[in-house]
RNA sequence: GCCCCCAUGGUCUAGCGGUUAGGACGCCUGCCUUUCACGCAGGAAAUCACCGGUUCGAAUCCGGUUGGGGGUACCA
């Protein structure tokens, strides 16, 4: 099996053509990628006839987002710009045989041609001596296309375009290059998004001029928006360069993205890369288009965040926050995370002080009692020996008991202290990260600023 | 306009002629609990788009309608 991954050049790796890559990596990598169970061979391609938009910093864009969701390729990049001798030899091949014409026809003549023939007539051009090269459709029969998830389809010829396959300049355009492309790298299933499908006969019709076999089609359905249109920026993420800043892990975006249109297990939907690759079944992909929900996607990132091992979390966030030192507060943090992005907004404070937040400050430590309990806490705390988790548990829970309190009453003023926010890690795991001094310093601090000395009225 | 694809709770899906239509996300309630989460236990939510046909029996098969999507470039 030899399959291959085109991405469009643009830069950003979307969504959808992320899914695209990553089902034929699992083709590539499953069960029945061969007959021997030897792995099949995966093909990069850039797809680009003119080279205007693969310039290197936008391949090199995509070949990163790939490694980045751990898909990798046997061949390739193949840059079909530099086949550009190989197409014009095709080319050359099909005007020979008279499967092709040039014909300086265009659009307009195009329309005029249904207008006089019925809509549904297909464009016939006749050969001239200069102008875009044409292929010639026959007039009976049909194409049929055998998609691997959607069944056979059969495209009536007289309702096909004699479609132009190379500008008057004899360059390729992109139906005809693919097929000479996919050709020549032996390519045995051509996996991409149903956009395509209707190009398939375009292509098909180049192969059988060619008299060459053909690739097995299967098309992708397409990711929406919550709108229910084409999945694009104004859904937010829509490339996974911005997943990966918005803090989601490459093993949930695949765990994601895999899901969305496809039917694995009915009862289980947790995968690794190579589970994944392991069920992945081609003729199982959901014929619908489907609508990125990015709130699952975080829920599914907690769960594999949630998987990776404090030492392991640890480097991650590290990376991404590009801070070091970080392992005390991912250990008390990860229970509460489900991206990347929401380790330092929920931690900060920890290393860089209490956040500053009046509002929230008036409302907690302003409450009746809120002093006292503080004050209290404080005590309590400064005896504590070891000064460590278990120590300042009990010390805390004696101060509510002591106080006759509700517990919340005692830790939400020591918390607004701390941290200068009402959300944080388990309040005792976060004073044993801070310690007795630092810990001692911003209750001092707060009820300083909580009941200044002499306050102007 | 023409050609093509698609249609199960809000979302992703399981189902492949006989099920109380299952699961997950989200939502709600409770438990846990120091907040937020995590976890656990419940719950609401689907006339299986509509109409007709085949059949003893249809979400499942067939046709039509409607709705959505794609293609229709000397773009990819």
């Amino acid at each position: 099996m030899r399959v291959r991954f085109a991405p469009s050049p643009t830069g950003a790796l979307h969504i959808g053509g992320a899914r695209t890559a990553l089902y034929n990596w699992l083709l590539a990598h499953g069960p029945g990628s061969s007959p021997d169970g030897r792995a099949g061979t995966l093909v990069l391609r850039i797809e680009d006839t003119d080279r205007e938009r693969s310039t290197p910093e936008n391949v090199e864009q995509i070949l990163d987002a790939l490694r980045w969701l751990g898909l990798d390729w046997d061949e390739g990049p193949i840059f079909q710009s530099q086949r550009a001798e190989r197409h014009r030899e095709a080319l050359e091949q099909l005007l020979a045989d008279g499967h092709a014409y040039r014909s300086t026809a265009t659009g307009d003549d195009v329309r005029e041609y249904k207008a006089r023939h019925g809509a549904e007539r297909g464009f016939r051009g006749e050969p001239e001596s200069s102008g875009a090269v044409r292929l010639r459709v026959p007039d009976d029969g049909e194409t049929l296309v055998d998609d691997v998830i959607r069944g056979q389809t059969g495209f009536p010829n007289v309702n096909l375009d004699d479609p132009v396959i190379a500008r008057a300049d004899g360059s390729p355009l992109y139906n005809f290059a693919v097929a000479i492309d996919d050709l020549d790298a032996g390519i045995t299933h051509v996996v991409r998004g149903e956009d395509h499908l209707s190009n398939t006969p375009k292509q098909l019709l180049v192969l059988e001029a060619l008299r060459a076999d053909t690739p097995r089609y299967a098309h992708l359905p397409l990711l929406h928006g919550p709108d229910g249109r084409k999945l694009s920026k104004r859904h937010g993420a829509a490339s996974v360069q911005e997943l990966r800043e918005a803090g989601y892990l490459p093993e949930a975006v695949d765990n994601y993205i895999a899901l969305l249109g496809a039917g694995f297990a009915a009862d289980e939907e947790h995968f690794s890369l190579a589970e994944l690759a392991d069920r992945f079944r081609l003729e199982r992909v959901s014929k619908n288009p489907a609508v990125f929900d990015e709130r699952k996607l975080r829920h599914m990132n907690g769960q594999h965040l949630r998987e990776l091992g404090t030492d392991e979390l640890t480097r991650r966030l590290e990376q991404f926050t590009g801070r070091s030192g970080l392992r005390d507060a991912v250990a008390i943090s990860e229970e509460k995370i489900q991206t990347l992005a929401d380790f330092w907004p929920l931690v900060s404070f920890v290393f860089d002080g209490p956040v500053d937040d009046p509002a929230a400050f008036e409302r907690v430590l302003g409450k009746d009692g809120a002093l006292d309990a503080l004050r209290a806490a404080r005590e309590a705390l400064e005896s504590v020996e070891p000064f460590a988790l278990p120590g300042i548990e009990s010390a805390l829970r004696g101060v509510v008991e002591r106080l006759g309190a509700k517990a919340g009453q005692v830790f939400q003023p020591v918390r607004m202290a701390l941290a200068g926010q009402t959300v944080s890690p388990g309040i005792f795991e976060t004073i044993a990260v801070l310690g007795r001094e630092e810990t001692l310093a911003r209750i001092d601090q707060a009820m300083q600023r909580a009941q200044p000395v002499d306050s102007p009225s």
